[in-house]
DNA sequence: ATAGTAATTGGCTATTTTGCCAAAGAAGAA
DNA sequence: TTCTTCTTTGGCAAAATAGCCAATTACTAT
C-alpha cells in the first residue's frame, strides 16, 4: 500500500462514530447483548428519531448490525474490539482524573 | 459507579479526537516516534494553522503531548493503546472491503 | 380493513466543526 | 536590536452535525 491516507480515513470513520456520548453509550450497552431500539432510547433518553439516526451512524461505520424480529428491531455489536477500546480509554480517563487531583496538591 | 454516563462521555472525547482523517493520520505517524509540527504539516498537507488546531484537539484529549526544543515543538504519542486501536479498525476496514467485493459476485 | 406499536425518514433550526488568512508570540541568528 | 523561522491564536465563512417534530413505513393484533 503506497499511500495509506484513504485507509486511515476509513478507520477515522469508526472512531468518529464512537465519538459521541449517546452513540458510545449505546455501543457500550450492546456489549451486554442485543437490545431493541426502544430499550436504547430509554437508555439515552432523547427522541426516538434521534436515536434512530445515531444507530444509522453506528451501522454505517460497521460497529453494529440490526435484526428485525417481530415488531422490534434488535441491534447487536459487531465491532469485536470494543471491549479493548473501552478498557483503554477508561484507563486513560481514570489516569487523567488522578493527575488532576494530584495537581490540586 | 452508579451512573457511568459522564465517564463514557469522557471516553467519547478520545474517540472524537481520533475521528478525523488528518488527526488520525498524525496520531498514527507519531507511533513511529516524535515529530515536529512542520513535519506533521508536510504529512497532512494543509495550512499550518489548521494542523496546529488539530494538534490542540489531540492534546486536549490526552492523545499526544508536546515538547519545545530549540525553535521547534515536537509532538509525541501518549495514548499507548493506539497500536491496538489501529490494528482493530484496520482489520475491520479490510473485512468490509472484502465483503463488498464478495457482494459483486 | 382499522387501529396500534416500533422504527425510520424528511425537514427544519441551532450548534459545532473545519480550514483558511492575517496577526501575534517565542526563540534563535545575524 | 532586527530579521527570520516555527508555532499558536483570532476571526471569519462554509460545511457538517445534532436533535426535535411531523410524516411515513412496517408489522401486529383486533
Amino acid at each position: 500500500m503506497k499511500d495509506n491516507r484513504k485507509f486511515i480515513a476509513e478507520q477515522a470513520k469508526i472512531f468518529k462514530a464512537l465519538g459521541h456520548p449517546s452513540r458510545l453509550l449505546m455501543a457500550d450497552a450492546l456489549r451486554g447483548g442485543e437490545r431493541c431500539v426502544c430499550e436504547l432510547q430509554a437508555l439515552v433518553g432523547c427522541d426516538v428519531s434521534t436515536v434512530s439516526k445515531h444507530l444509522a451512524v453506528l451501522r454505517e461505520a460497521g460497529i453494529v448490525a440490526a435484526d428485525k424480529r417481530g415488531t422490534n428491531i434488535y441491534y447487536r455489536l459487531v465491532l469485536a474490539c470494543l471491549d479493548g477500546f473501552m478498557a483503554c480509554t477508561g484507563a486513560c480517563v481514570e489516569k487523567r482524573i488522578f493527575s488532576q487531583i494530584d495537581m490540586l496538591k
